[in-house]
Formats: C-alpha cells, sequence, structure tokens
RNA sequence: GAUUCCGUAGCUCAGCUGGUAGAGCAAUACACUUUUAAUGUAUGGGUCCUGGGUUCGAGCCCCAGCGGGAUCACCA
C-alpha cells in the first residue's frame, strides 16, 4: 500500500510511542464519569460538581501556545474544549509527557481519555483542565478538518457525497450532525414499536429467503442454497408470511424488515430498504386508515415535538384526519376526465394526446394507474389517502363491499410520494386462486414483476384467515419526510454502491522474486510500477535515471544499484 | 437505461487563449500561559480519475473507459 506523507508521520509517532513504554492501543477500559453534553448542560463556575471529570474523546483541533494548550475533545455527546499546562500535566523535571507526547505525537482524531476539573475560560467557554491523559488510540489517517467559524459558517465542509457514503464513519465523525438523522430515524422506529405493542401485537420475523417471492409486484434478488441445491429468493415483501401467521391465530402482527427488489436504484431507491408490515384480524382498511394517522401523527411528534414540521419550503402537517380521495376522485380533479365512465380506448387516446408512453398491452386499469402516476401523484403534497384501486392491479386485495371492479385499498401519499399502502387483505381462497392465475398470464405475456403462485400461501387461507387489514410503511421515505431530506442515501448508515475500484498492486516479495532489493520498491512504486507487468514494459534506462531522483526524493540511504541490475529487473 | 455535469495536494477548491501546477485548512519546524475558524514566520507535500489521440508542447482540446452527482424513465 502507498502512504502518503501524513500517514507515514502517524506511522511513525505510533512507534515512538511504543519505543517511550506508551501503549497506543490500551486493553483496560477507561471509566468515564461525565460526557461533554453534560458538562455543557450543568457545569457553572460556582457548582461544586465536576471538580474530577474523566471523559474520553476524539481530538478534534488543537490550539497549542507554548507551554499551555487548548485541544477539543469529541465525545458521542457533543465538543468540550480542554485546557492542558505543561507543568500540570508534567509537575517534575522530565517534560516530555507534555513537550513530546501531547505536543508531537498526538494528532487530530486521536481517542484520548482525560481526568481533570472543569473551569470557565476568560472568553467564556466551559472547558476541562486537564491533569492527566491517557492515549486510548493513535489514528493512522488524517480526518478532514470541518471548521464552523462564530457565524455558523462552515469551512472546507466533507461535503462529497461519494465520500460521505463510502466512509460512513468520517461523516458521523466530521459532520455529527448527520447522527442526528440515525437517531430520529430509531425514534420513528421505536415510537412505532411502543405503540404496536401496547395494542398487544406481536412482533415477529419472517424468512427473508424465500423459495416463492411473493408479495409484491417486483423484481428479485436469486441465491442459492447448497444443502437443499435449490434457489431461494431474497425476500420482495413479508406480506404473505405474516398473514399466515394471522390464520395461525394471532390477533395482530408487525415486523420491521429489510425488503430486497433488484431495480433501478436512485434517490428515492435503494436495492434493500426497511419496510414495517402489520397485519390486524377482524379490521378492515377504513379502520386501518385511522391507525394509520395515529401512527404518522406519533412519529411526528416523536421526532419534533409537534405534527407539523418543515420539508423543504413546504410545511408538512401529519395530524389527522388525512384528505381521502379515490383514485378515480383524484384523477377528475386533476385532470377532468372520469376514467370510470371512459372506454378503454377514450382513455388510450387521452394519455397519447398528454404524451405519455403507453403500449397495446396495457389494459383499462393499468392506463388508469398510468394516468394518475402522470397527473396526480405530484400534487399529493399534505398526507392524502388516495382508496379504491382497480381489482387487476391488487391481486391480495378484497373486492369492494359496494364498488365493483374495484378493490378495498388505500396508499397513502406524502409529498407526491408513495409513504404507506394497505388494504381489507383477501381472504376467499378460491378468489386469491383466481387473482393468481390472472398474474400468471401478466407473467406468460413477459411481465417480469408479475406475482408467483403460492400454493402453501393458498393452503393456508382454505383453513381460513379472518377478515384482516394489513399495512405496509416505508420506513425509509418516512424518515425522509421527517428529516428534510430528498435522498434515500442519507437516511441509510450504507447505501448500496458500487466497489470501490481497488488498484491492482503487486507485493513486495513479487518484486523482490525479480531481484529488486526490497528499499527500492517504494521507489519503483512511487515512480508508478504498482505492478510487475508494468515494470517488464519500462525502459531500463528511463527506469535507472527516475530511481536516482527518486532516492533523493525519498531519501533512501541505500547505494543506487547498478545500472545492469536494473536491467535484470526488466530484461531477464 | 437516457441526458447532463463533475473528477487537480490528506480535506475544500482555484487554474486565463494549450506554454514550468496554485490557495486556504491539515502536516512539519520555530515562537507564544486563557485561546477559540487562535496567530506569526518558515518548510515539505501532486499518477491533475484511467487509457488512447491531436500538438513542438495537454490539467485544459478530441475519443473511449471508470467512478460519482443531478434530471428523466421503471420500481417503494
Amino acid at each position: 500500500m502507498l502512504l502518503n506523507e501524513q500517514e507515514i508521520l502517524r506511522r511513525e509517532k505510533r512507534e515512538k510511542l511504543m519505543g517511550m513504554g506508551i501503549d497506543p492501543y490500551p486493553a483496560e477500559m477507561f471509566d468515564i464519569n461525565t460526557s461533554a453534553k453534560e458538562i455543557e448542560d450543568k457545569y457553572t463556575s460556582d457548582s461544586d460538581d465536576f471538580k474530577n471529570v474523566r471523559l474520553a474523546g476524539r481530538l478534534m483541533s488543537f490550539r497549542i501556545m507554548g507551554s499551555a494548550s487548548f485541544a477539543e475533545l469529541q465525545d458521542s455527546s457533543g465538543r468540550i474544549q480542554i485546557y492542558l499546562r505543561r507543568d500540570d500535566i508534567c509537575p517534575d523535571e522530565d517534560k516530555t509527557l507534555y513537550n513530546t507526547v501531547f505536543k508531537k505525537l498526538l494528532d487530530i482524531g486521536d481517542i484520548i481519555g482525560v481526568e481533570g476539573y472543569c473551569f470557565t475560560t476568560q472568553t467564556g467557554e466551559k472547558s476541562v483542565h486537564v491533569t492527566s491523559f491517557k492515549i486510548l488510540n493513535k489514528s493512522l489517517k488524517a480526518l478532514p478538518v470541518v471548521k464552523t467559524d462564530e457565524d455558523g459558517n462552515i469551512h472546507d465542509g466533507f461535503t462529497d457525497p461519494e465520500m460521505r457514503y463510502r466512509r460512513r464513519y468520517v461523516d458521523l465523525i466530521v459532520n455529527p450532525q448527520n447522527r442526528e438523522i440515525f437517531k430520529k430515524r430509531a425514534k420513528v422506529i421505536s415510537t412505532m414499536r411502543t405503540f404496536f405493542d401496547a395494542q398487544g401485537w406481536l412482533e415477529v420475523e419472517t424468512p427473508i429467503l424465500q423459495p416463492i417471492h411473493g408479495g409484491a409486484a417486483a423484481r428479485p434478488f436469486k441465491t442459492h442454497h447448497n444443502t437443499l441445491d435449490m434457489p431461494l429468493y431474497m425476500r420482495i415483501a413479508n406480506e404473505l408470511y405474516l398473514k399466515r401467521l394471522i390464520v395461525g391465530g394471532f390477533d395482530g402482527v408487525y415486523e420491521f424488515g429489510k425488503m430486497f427488489r433488484n431495480e433501478g436504484m436512485d434517490r428515492t431507491h435503494n436495492p434493500e430498504f426497511t419496510a414495517l408490515e402489520f397485519y390486524v384480524a377482524y379490521k378492515d382498511y377504513e379502520w386501518m386508515m385511522g391507525i394509520t394517522e395515529q401512527i404518522f401523527e406519533k412519529v411526528a411528534l416523536a421526532v419534533h415535538g409537534d405534527t407539523s414540521f418543515k420539508f423543504g419550503d413546504t410545511t408538512l402537517n401529519f395530524s389527522g384526519p388525512f384528505t381521502r380521495l379515490s383514485i378515480i376522485e383524484a384523477i377528475e380533479q386533476y385532470t377532468g376526465v372520469n376514467v370510470d365512465t371512459s372506454t378503454e380506448d377514450e382513455l388510450r387516446a387521452k394519455c397519447k394526446e398528454w404524451g405519455m408512453e403507453i403500449d397495446n398491452s396495457m389494459g383499462k386499469a393499468k392506463l388508469i394507474d398510468e394516468i394518475f402516476g402522470e397527473k396526480v401523484e405530484a400534487n399529493l403534497i399534505q398526507p392524502t389517502f388516495i382508496i379504491d384501486y382497480p381489482v387487476e392491479m391488487s391481486p391480495l386485495t378484497k373486492k369492494h363491499r359496494s364498488k365493483p371492479g374495484l378493490v378495498e385499498r388505500f396508499e397513502l401519499f406524502v409529498m407526491g410520494k408513495e409513504v404507506a399502502n394497505a388494504y381489507s387483505e383477501l381472504n376467499d381462497p378460491i378468489d386469491q386462486r383466481e387473482r393468481f392465475e390472472d398474474q400468471l398470464k401478466l407473467a406468460e405475456r413477459g411481465d417480469e414483476e408479475a406475482m408467483v403462485m403460492d400454493e402453501d400461501f393458498l393452503r393456508s387461507l382454505e383453513y381460513g384467515m379472518p377478515p384482516t387489514s394489513g399495512i405496509g410503511i416505508g420506513i425509509d421515505r418516512l424518515t425522509m419526510l421527517l428529516t428534510d431530506n430528498t435522498s434515500i442515501q442519507e437516511v441509510l448508515f450504507f447505501p448500496q454502491m458500487r466497489p470501490e475500484k481497488k488498484v491492482e498492486m503487486a507485493k513486495v516479495s513479487d518484486y523482490e522474486e525479480i531481484g529488486v532489493p526490497a528499499v527500492w520498491v517504494p521507489a519503483l512504486q512511487k515512480m508508478g510500477f504498482m505492478t510487475i507487468a508494468s515494470l517488464k514494459e519500462a525502459n531500463a534506462n528511463k527506469v535507472f535515471n527516475d530511481l536516482g531522483g527518486m532516492r533523493k526524493k525519498l531519501k533512501i540511504d541505500e547505494k543506487l544499484p547498478a545500472k545492469e541490475l536494473v536491467e535484470s529487473w526488466i530484461n531477464d
């Protein structure tokens, strides 16, 4: 591995510490009795507490002024200034611990534990006067240094999304405000969990590896089980398993789980995402809308302390009741077209008139869905229930109690995006089988997202499932809304990305094999010969000459190898 | 998948019409006992994403590729 200057220096400092008998990676624990935030919140100049504090964290900046220094220590709660004075750290003649260890061998990013007492500086900043410190970890890579001035302007921000996602740990260190997103995300989940548990519903886990990928219209990831010698799919939904549990006699079950869909990636789609699904027996979708309103209200209150909050320039209001529009009403409202009374041909003509891309395989239901997506969705800013969908688009949903051709389904839209999908669950096993058969026909026509017949699920329905309502809520999208983010990558710790390109690099022993002494390997690498093959293609004269330059540059004491030797590396 | 923009020091970014590659921070050295984006002085640091091409000469122009962002299409 090629190291840059700062990485080499930090490795040298690590060695020096070890040489002085200081273990830069001590095994024993460092007990703390306070945190940066606790001092910030509770310490006052006249308080009797905080006379003997111990805390630990990462050094984020130094302000050294001769025999006294200030530094900033960042722990999980925040930052606190620490103050070190040479003669406090080193009361005796030997000033090494301050002059050498602290001033020379510590860097930004190192983790230390300190002991001391709190005080307030002349400029009024609460600080810890350090009486002793202990190195807990020597950091070997330089952190980006992000600075914020007194007006709150950020200088040299670590903002490149690629770097931030690929090295999320660095992002979380230097942009600690981004940790808040994930705390809020956790809050969303814990708030829901508390609510569901209070209802007496059971948190369950169902298979992620499924022999049949059911429960949604999507393309799955396929894998293979060696012992069973059979294909398995990463789940695209857990719906069919949760319903089996309702058949089994649980009145309410819920699962927070990862779903996997082998489809496009962009700022609202990641190949794996988290969904909450829950199913409650003896309920219908009307009831579910009420519960959904309660859930959204609760999470908004938990995260913001208020049911309304800002998303970009928009103020969203999560207090119910939310607007309810049937998909037919919604389309009429935003286009003036009544899709209910229109024929398939009329709709197709309208779509062409609006410049939409459609093809002849699309039936009326699909056209309605397309029109909705094109003309209505983006207008649904405040939480809005769109209800009563055409039966063809909803193979797992119970037929509407009074509207023929429709099903009892709703989707909840916020900021033009679907965040929840729910229905009165279809529990007539004969009807369900027919719906699956319709899906099979779609699959035969080449629809890669069509659902697959699940005989075991049908068998469970034949034993009898009580009338049930179920819902799926996208946790990532909900978190985006609640944290004012327009990109799903921001609310996932580790969004999926292409792997980093690995630079092909020969090992030192590979160079030695062709006769290159190990001391010259860094020079050759610095010159760009990362592989033996590339070295073999080089011009021996040029390599010999450049080696002279590199010898000086890298301060290699060894005598320059003979030209014949260099030639032998390349030609033999 | 399509369109478009971007890739330069450890980090954030300049770089003119094609003519020896720059700044701030970080690093190194020195000074400094209450600073706070600490300061002052000095020093080191580059595969200009990769590979071709044009040219006397390419960070810059052309082609291809890799990676990322944004917009659009499909999906939650």
